[in-house]
DNA sequence: GTCTATACGAAGATAGAC
DNA sequence: GTCTATCTTCGTATAGAC
């Protein structure tokens, strides 16, 4: 149900998905939905969230030792794979709720989402030697690139655009690479959460 | 009334900008709404997404012979000063009605919209002096970051997401120049709608 | 043109039986 | 836990009086 409610907010948006969809969506019962979520629609649409955000963090998995161009192109295959898979009928349900948040706890969550990817894409940057000031913008020129291609892509049915920016941000990630020396001796920050297990994805 | 619709989208997305709210929030008499737009709800959001493209082409009137730093800057000061006049509670009605969209009607009117942008950028970086190629691929960028710029800061509420971009942006921006050779002669390509009047806003 | 009134559906949410 | 029934509010849209 939660997974049901990701799809049709990547979909539809925040408002367009409401419960009955759900339920119809995924045939869930109906008079458990209280009892699940007490929260009401908020709680489900942060679990939802979250839910996205675990998938993400599970698709993206660099491999140990990723240069940025690989980074990107991990990245950005991944968006690419949501407009192809939905035949352009889905994007980000982070966007989604971002745009239509009705609430300011439902906002702050999206926002802290968006935070926590912008703070690891520019970990991974840094891992790969490029300076930290270059790390951290060019991880939200990431972010927000694709996202925005996502919303062209979806508008026009076509991955024109989308791909257009692709190249573009892969090309800039070429570039980024030896800004700083890479890091050698004292490469003793911990691997944490998702980075440890990296499995090869597609 | 539809200025206020305009605005109402880019502030709450598609769903939740109604008739009531849009009447309330100018004033505008109840019953005559249907009179004045007998297509209902879909024809007044068209309404108000051309009235959107209207105010941008009129902001967005880069001097005659601009660089593309310059064009690229101009872009963005809009964007940004749309986050901060709305002290972040506005974004992109054209975003909004993208990702929300629910006939294909609309979303065929904001895709329109997106593909204007980015032929007009992408000329302006020509005249500029910038490849084909490669104006194409950065005004799709220009766009794709921007919007998607605005919707990471809308939602952490901070412009530092967007001034990273832009920061990058506009460096990406200068390195485009020269990339062939400027426009001499044979610059017949008579000027077009909001090309003639460039006044030096803001 | 603008008004009031209203039809009709769907949304979120709650209550109480099983 | 899950069901049905219901409350309330709000959405779009229409009809007919002024």
């Amino acid at each position: 149900m939660v997974a049901g409610a990701a799809r049709l907010l990547a979909q539809q948006g925040l408002q367009a998905t409401s419960f009955s969809e759900v339920l119809e969506f995924t045939a869930s019962p109906r008079g458990s939905v209280y009892h699940h979520f007490p929260g009401g629609k908020d709680q489900l649409v942060k679990a939802a969230l979250d839910l996205v955000t675990a998938q993400m963090g599970q698709a993206f998995s660099p491999r140990e030792g990723a240069s940025p161009e690989e980074i990107a192109d991990l990245f950005l295959r991944i968006w690419r794979s949501v407009l192809v898979r939905s035949d352009f009928k889905a994007g980000c349900a982070v966007v989604a709720v971002t745009i239509a948040a009705d609430s300011r706890d439902l906002l702050q969550h999206a926002a802290a989402i968006f935070g926590s990817w912008r703070k690891r894409l520019a970990g991974l940057f840094v891992d790969a030697a490029v300076a930290q000031a270059d790390a951290a913008r060019f991880a939200a020129v990431l972010i927000a690139a694709s996202e925005g291609a996502v919303v062209l892509s979806r508008g026009e049915q076509s991955l024109e655009p989308f791909d257009l920016v692709a190249t573009k941000l892969l090309e800039d990630a070429r570039t980024l690479s030896g800004s700083k020396p890479a890091r050698r001796r004292g490469d003793r920050r911990p691997k944490v959460g998702l980075e440890q297990k990296r499995e090869a994805r597609r």
